[in-house]
DNA sequence: CAAATATTGTATGGTAGCAAACGAAATGGA
DNA sequence: TCCATTTCGTTTGCTACCATACAATATTTG
């Protein structure tokens, strides 16, 4: 018999619903081509952008440098990517989709509707509040703690 | 200079912005006590409801059967967590806070205020809806890759 | 200019999550 | 009863995320 995944368990609350809902649609997906949900975004940036620099991919996806450092190193491994220096700033990197990352980026079905779904219909408002609340009470929390 | 963390990476769409920035709290506070978030859900769990079989605690916080072993297994290493066979059912794990679990827990400041900010406030339709149009995607999109 | 500081990327180690495969135990049907 | 199936927990291997520390390079300041 197959031994597959529980269906049972589904995920807590909405945020953690819809966030991991969407992730893993699109790792379902993506499956079938070896990528991560956030391997994805990168290759759709640099298709959509073009080359660009670490910094600036980390900063439009907003992932942490660490974050993406490891993304990027297992596209490089995949050879989808590419890394060059950026000839101005020597500290940075310049990433750029290799030959096989854009026939591959050609195969890949149109999965921009599950970004939608999943991530997109904002309510910035609410969004801003509810971020600001939470910062709030890091900060009141943090101050408490260094006291004790 | 202290190397901190960059605070220019903040995270995406507003499930993800919410969705982390709860954990990312969360942990910002259980950090100085040497736990994650998902650990204080199941100190939290334990310590309210008392013992547990680790299926239902997994059906109650809505992990998976993989994802919670992990965790416990890491609680019990921490000796905040005792793991003693339920008589009943051989395959069953009995779930019990240990004296240093309940002492912990009784230290711990009360993190329910980010619960209910992070994750609470459900609007339950919304979600089912949400849920529903990706899990039909889902199939559309399996049952494609299938026939190619 | 030299020293202090800031920025960029990497590496390590931790948490959290899922899929797949496995053994052990329970259950259900022929 | 016996065999197939299901359930429960574990393990392995992967993605993704963060904090911390570090080296290398830029930038700012004295």
């Amino acid at each position: 018999m197959r031994d597959q995944a529980d269906t049972d368990a589904s995920v807590g609350a909405w945020t953690k619903r819809c966030y991991l809902a969407g992730r893993a649609l699109m790792d379902a997906t993506l499956r079938h081509y070896d990528l991560g949900s956030t391997q994805w975004y990168v290759l759709w940036h640099l298709a959509h952008n073009g080359a660009s620099v670490q910094r600036d991919l980390g900063r439009a996806l907003e992932l942490e440098r660490a974050t993406l450092s490891g993304i990027i190193s297992t596209l490089v491994r995949k050879d989808l990517v590419e890394q060059t220096s950026s000839g101005e700033d020597q500290r940075q990197r310049l990433l750029t989709l290799t030959g096989a990352g854009e026939a591959l980026w050609r195969k890949l079905p149109d999965l921009s509707f599950i970004h939608e779904t999943a991530f997109g219909g904002i309510d910035e408002a609410e969004l801003a509040t509810t971020v600001r609340v939470l910062q709030s009470a890091t900060e009141r929390l943090q101050t408490l703690l260094r006291k004790v």
